[in-house]
DNA sequence: GAAATCATTTGCCATTTGGCAAAAATCAAT
DNA sequence: ATTGATTTTTGCCAAATGGCAAATGATTTC
């Protein structure tokens, strides 16, 4: 819980009282790795903020190919920011890909936060802006890179999970197919 | 301006009054193709709406070679909205690759916004993370696709552009050589 | 309009990556 | 432990892309 206190307080100030008010509307909540905190096709009704374990967000593409669009760690905030406030379907899943234990925050307590607390909503809107901007960034550094250079960073990044996922979420992340991605960790390794 | 009040209501209800107050802020500017808008180290301080033309996001990356980030065509948002938040200098360029027409809201205006009119926060919120999902979403799908996919791609996007643009701001933007896409280029027509 | 400059295309070949299927390794269930 | 299912590795070859340099084409400048 102190993660998430700590993690606000970064993108703008908050008082005791402030600080009390998000803990009491904020809920623990844990999955098992595999399992699935939300669905394709369902509207995201809340905001949740990651304590321990790793996500990725995952896709069919219009081959019907599950793509993994990126992964998200501890310390980060994960919604489908545009389904949420537009309340449409999301088109994407978010699968645990390790036990991951996390804050949620539904809309009714986000609203009311917003009511009651001034600078809450610039607090938020910082978080968004950050948070997809660094997707934008991580993406788009890797399609100027050969698949070798972004194995080796996503390596560096998550070094424990490298090897323990499946290499198809790894493979489609990184653009390459499954052989592709064998072959260049052997390399590396070799 | 008719445009930018249309895409801004499209966010959210603004009444006659705060619409007057917008056009009150706003101010016309335009600059010729190939000239810069906003370079890396500066700090931004304020925000666009473009009207007319396209833009192109580049940056150096790490081997100093000049990569295009993203294209931004008319009826858009143009910052880099972390640098700005923050008050920090941009990494990146914004390049009018055509002659560009658009609309200034100084931070100053974008403030005084925030303050008179309720709910401008709100949807100044929404077009951001549209904004950046939006790029999120186009070069996650790149990676999944081979260069031909994300040339014909581009091209449906932007037909008249695609031979008009240096072949370095297009091949970087689409994680190939110039030479490469040459070839693409070649194959498709003939 | 000629020279100089810059951008694009092309040839040649090396390297990377993909496609497919079989083999090997890993994991799960009994 | 053994079977069965799943995942990963590997071999083989094809296709895609890169690297480099020369040739061609386009643009600018004087």
């Amino acid at each position: 819980m102190e993660a998430l206190i700590d993690y606000l307080l970064q993108f703008g100030h908050l008082n005791q009282q402030q600080i009390d008010l998000v803990k009491s509307k904020a809920v623990f909540r844990e999955i098992k790795k595999d399992e699935h905190y939300q669905e394709a096709g369902k509207i995201p009704r809340e905001v949740i903020f990651l304590t321990e374990g790793i996500f990725r967000i995952c896709y069919y593409n219009n081959k019907g190919v599950d793509i993994t669009k990126y992964f998200i760690d501890e310390g980060n905030f994960v919604v489908d920011i545009n389904s949420y406030n537009q309340n449409i379907p999301s088109s994407e899943y978010a699968q645990a890909i390790t036990d991951c234990k996390f804050i949620v925050l539904s809309k009714e307590a986000m609203k009311q936060l917003s009511m009651t607390i001034i600078g809450w909503d610039d607090i938020i809107a910082k978080i968004t802006s950050k948070g997809l901007s660094e997707k934008v960034n991580k993406i788009s550094t890797m399609m100027s890179e050969d698949a070798t250079e972004r194995y080796l960073n996503f390596f560096e990044r998550f070094p424990k999970l490298a090897n323990r996922i499946p290499l198809s979420y790894l493979a489609s992340y990184l653009g390459i197919t499954q052989s592709s991605l064998s072959r260049i960790r052997k390399n590396i390794s070799g």
